[in-house]
RNA sequence: GCGGGCGUGGCGGAAUUGGUAGACGCGCUGGAUUUAGGUUCCAGUGACGAAAGUUGUGGGGGUUCGAGUCCCUCCGCCCGCACCA
């Protein structure tokens, strides 16, 4: 027996090295086995790993190693989501080279992974900049352009027309440059888009089939897809003004020809609650009236002044112009309602125009309270009297039936929008029919341009003659410049002397190239099926491989993910199939969305943050002081929150790996908290897990001591001590079997704790015999030790290969056989069941696993407890649930 | 603004999904070991109460033999919103 400490610092890199040595993590396609592919969303390669990148790889690889215990074929890789806008600021800030800035930090990075003995197949790695993985997007954009999945379109962005650039969500704040400082404006420029929308249905159909992704995540995807029925409606716009400007309007919209407003609705059961019409300030006829209407066109350039960003359009201020032009309500010839401009109709939606009825929709009603256009309420709740349901500040968006509207009075509001459907499909204008039944989708097409440098440029060339002619595939990769400049605002790739000039491929005339480089989220949206054969370099990939190892059967990444990149992907799958990439519609079977990593923050009487590790902390019983080491000045403990560079409030994984060992980092990482929840990173809790990781290896050594007397063949009987241990071995093998299978890593390691203290208990008590263990004892003993370090051994792998030596066995832990459960050893002989009366726990009973319902009742009213709670008075119901609880109703 | 989530001891959390609330750990208290600190080991630890017992899962209401779990409502905190990744 040892009684020297664990060395993580010692073990680690040379376990790491040896399962290298032996490539024991390299996958082959050609394996025979079953596959499971477990894959962790890909790192941006910032410059650093975060302790959320440990967290997420951790959980992870635990699966990857239980899941290659249990016999599969794991591919497991890891790359480089390498394009991006950060690598462009290094350039702009520090004058690095976004080529030598990112791959500078990928290998950097690297090694940092690396120390956290991670079973990655590294052979597998890709990085998005790298041409050679580009060049296969380039080649998809192609293939999708030939089947129409890829067109263009004028989309709106952020325009800083100081730096005269255009700028990111991110790089708007408070509706400002954050270089320039210049007020945002919203401009409209030719986008390359993917055509999304026209898988909107299928894309929602099919989350239906994704039983293995978070119900939450799939709510959130149908909700921005967000399918609606409606309808429709061609408001005719009234024929002649009350007043001169009117009249002057409409002189000009008639020598324009707009002589209808067609209009989106999902409650045409409301037309009688109808008091204006709202379009977009981009809508054609917005803009057609505001040509000779001064102040309209200053509305217009006012809305405007503003970002993109959706939650910037929601809350401002609700801001309408009225235009003057009427339009006519479909049911009556002689109601006439106002159109107006308003800032929170979208041309994105619909039709950019709706008719508003304030009375059911909130934003309606700020509209005509501000206004003053006023409200009828057409929608009755049940129960509630017609006569006196006014709406004030709250409109009433529920069911109930219709009143103050004509022939669908007294309707329920399904009813009432059937009617008005009926109706006004029957109805004709011109030759076409007033009203339509409509499905409208939410969900707009992806833009994927980007007036940016480093990212994956779009392979088009512009001619003056030919249009967009796309580049050949033979030309391909079109690859990034690496001699260009920062010094001036805006696409350095469009500054680029030489770049983009060259001849026509169709009609060889002097020509450009697209300066747009593709969204980011397009490298990230196929990475998965390019690891399945990173080394193809006749395609993106091979079909009979890429379709034996896809779907991603576990994917693993922040719930920040949760619509976009999944979105994307799903949508790419399906692109890619069309095109001939693949042969599956879904890329990720298993989805799991795992929580953040926080940790307190500490504010220093200077009103500054003070970093974790300038800061002491006391206990004081319940409570803590903390101190700033260097001064003892005392430091106000905040707040828990996301760990960020501003509140300083962030820890190293280098620093934690060095002085703790990437066991105790990752324990600690899988321990307390649910994967799915945010985990509070504490010194104390990291402490803790080194001291259990310390408690193990004595265990385990002190195990293996005692089952050196052990026979080789396994005993015939045991005694009642080794039985015990036994059943607390395998179930505790069961239960942390099925805890990885559902990914409840907590419950999992402290199933692992409570089996070591068992362990640890009869390791005691053997102990405290002077004797010897006897053969069975300590055959079992032996037994248990292998079974933990093997329970253990996703989580702490590099302690499990040293205690698998320990114990004298052969090979490599991390290649070893998942132990073989016996089911015997589960089944209990008596089971003992809580008693209730009315709900109250009074008492237990302990019974006969097999005690038929008579007896565990006889038992229950035999009970002294039962008797006195019941006060002498009868039973009047047992009620008995099968293994779990007795419950007596008096 | 819209969409989604979360809320259980001093703290992180558990509860086989409607069946003994608080597993396991952190912290704390007391004791043993140790020259001392750390380590290790033993005992205790939701609240009130001497005890029997009562009470207790953000607040209020409901369904049920039985609610942390289901329904309604209110409060608080967190995440996403299409050019950050």
């Amino acid at each position: 027996m040892t009684s020297e400490r664990y060395n993580a610092r010692d073990a680690e890199p040379r376990w790491q090295a040896e399962w290298d040595r032996q490539a024991i993590f390299a996958t082959r396609n050609d394996d025979p086995r079953e596959k499971y592919y477990v894959l962790e969303m890909f790192p941006y390669p910032s410059g650093r790993i975060h302790i959320g990148h440990v967290r997420n790889y951790t959980l992870g690889d635990v699966i990857a190693r239980y899941k290659r215990a249990m016999g599969y074929n794991v591919l497991h890789p890891m790359g480089w989501d390498a394009f991006g806008l950060p690598a462009e600021n290094a350039a702009i800030e520090r004058k690095i080279a976004p080529k030598a800035w990112t791959y500078d930090n990928i290998k950097a990075m690297k090694k940092q992974l690396r120390s956290i003995g991670l079973s990655l197949d590294w052979s597998r790695e890709i990085a998005t900049c790298d041409p050679a993985y580009y060049k296969h997007q380039q080649k998809m954009f192609l293939d999708f352009l030939r089947a129409g999945l890829a067109e263009r379109e004028k989309r709106k962005i952020n325009w800083d027309p100081v730096d005269m650039t255009v700028l990111a969500n991110e790089q708007v704040i408070d509706g400002r440059g954050w270089r320039s400082g210049a007020v945002v404006e919203q401009r409209e420029m030719n986008q390359w888009v993917f055509k999304i929308t026209k898988y909107a249905q299928e894309l929602l159909e099919a989350l239906d089939t994704l039983d293995r992704w978070p119900d939450k995540v799939r709510l959130m995807q149908r909700n921005w897809i967000g399918r609606s029925e409606g309808l429709l409606i061609r408001f005719a716009l009234a024929t002649q003004g009350d007043t001169p400007e009117e009249i002057d309007a409409y002189r000009y919209l008639f020598l324009h020809e707009f002589s209808e407003l067609k209009i989106f609705t999902t409650r045409p059961d409301t037309l009688f609650g109808a008091k204006f019409m709202a379009i977009a300030p981009d809508h054609p006829l917005a803009q057609a009236a505001a040509k000779d209407n001064p102040a309209l066109a200053g509305f217009i350039a006012e809305c405007k002044q503003r970002g993109t960003a959706q939650a910037e359009i929601d809350t401002a201020e609700k801001m309408g112009f009225d235009t003057g032009i009427k339009a006519v309500h479909p049911f009556d010839e002689n109601w006439k309602l106002p159109v107006y401009v308003a800032n929170f109709i979208l041309m994105e939606y619909g039709t950019g125009a709706i008719f508003g009825c304030p009375a059911h929709d909130q934003r309606d009603l700020d509209f005509v309270n501000k206004y003053g256009l006023g409200n009828t309420p057409v929608v009755c709740p049940e129960g509630q009297d017609p006569q006196s349901f006014v709406i004030t500040d709250t409109a009433y968006d529920g069911d109930g039936h219709l009143i103050n509207s004509r022939f669908l009075d007294g309707m329920s509001a399904d009813a009432a929008k059937e009617e008005v459907a009926k109706r006004l499909e029957g109805e004709t204008r011109g030759d076409l029919p007033v009203g339509e039944r409509k499905v409208n989708f939410r969900l707009r097409d992806w833009g994927i341009s980007r007036q940016r440098y480093w990212g994956c440029p779009i392979p088009v060339i512009h001619c003056p003659n030919c249009d967009v002619v796309p580049v050949p595939e033979k030309d391909l990769p079109v690859t990034l410049p690496e001699d260009v400049t920062f010094d001036k605002p805006g696409n350095a790739l469009d500054h680029h002397p030489t770049w983009k000039h060259v001849d026509c491929p169709t009609c060889g005339a002097k020509a450009t190239r697209e300066t747009d480089t593709m969204d980011t989220f397009v490298d990230s949206s196929w990475y998965f099926a390019r690891f399945t054969d990173p080394w193809n370099d006749a395609a993106p990939t091979m079909r009979a491989v890429a379709d034996r190892m896809l779907p991603v059967d576990q994917y693993i990444g922040g719930v920040e993910h949760a619509i976009l990149h999944l979105l994307y992907s799903r949508f790419f799958t399906r692109a890619m199939k069309a095109t001939g990439h693949l042969g599956m519609d879904e890329p990720f079977k298993g989805m799991f969305t795992q929580g953040m990593v926080v940790h307190e923050t500490y504010r220093k009487p200077d009103g500054g943050w003070a970093s974790p590790d300038e800061v002491k902390i006391e206990v004081d019983g319940n409570s803590r002081r903390a101190t700033l080491i260097a001064t003892g000045e005392p430091v106000c403990i905040g707040a828990v929150e996301k760990m960020s560079k501003s509140k300083r409030n962030t820890v190293d994984p280098d620093d934690i790996i060095g002085s703790y060992g990437a066991d105790t980092a990752r324990w600690f990482m899988l321990s307390d908290s649910p994967p799915d929840r945010d985990v509070i990173w504490s010194e104390e809790g990291v402490q803790g897990a080194a001291r259990f990781m310390q408690r193990l290896w004595r265990l385990v050594n002190e195990a293996a001591d005692a089952g050196k007397t052990a026979p080789q063949e396994r005993p015939a009987t045991f005694g009642a001590e080794a039985s015990g241990l036994r059943k607390a071995a395998h179930g505790a093998l069961d239960r942390v079997s099925t805890g990885i299978e559902r990914l409840h890593f907590n419950v999992c390691l402290a199933n692992i704790r409570e089996f070591a203290n068992e362990l640890a208990d009869a390791l005691a008590r053997s102990r405290s015999n002077k004797s010897a263990p006897s053969p069975d004892l300590s055959w079992s003993l032996r037994e248990a030790a292998i079974i933990l370090v093997q329970i253990f051994s996703p989580m702490m792998p590099h302690l499990a290969e040293e205690c698998w030596r320990a114990l004298g066995q052969t090979g490599l832990v991390s290649e070893a056989r998942w132990p073989q459960i016996e089911p015997d050893l589960l089944v209990e002989d008596s089971i003992t069941l809580p008693v209730q009366v009315n709900g109250k726990k009074r008492g237990e009973v302990t019974v006969a696993s097999g005690a038929g319902n008579p007896e565990i009742e006889t038992a229950v009213l035999a009970l002294d407890a039962v008797k006195q709670a019941l006060g002498g008075k009868q039973a009047r119901k047992i009620i008995i649930v099968p293994q779990r609880i007795v419950n007596v109703v008096g």
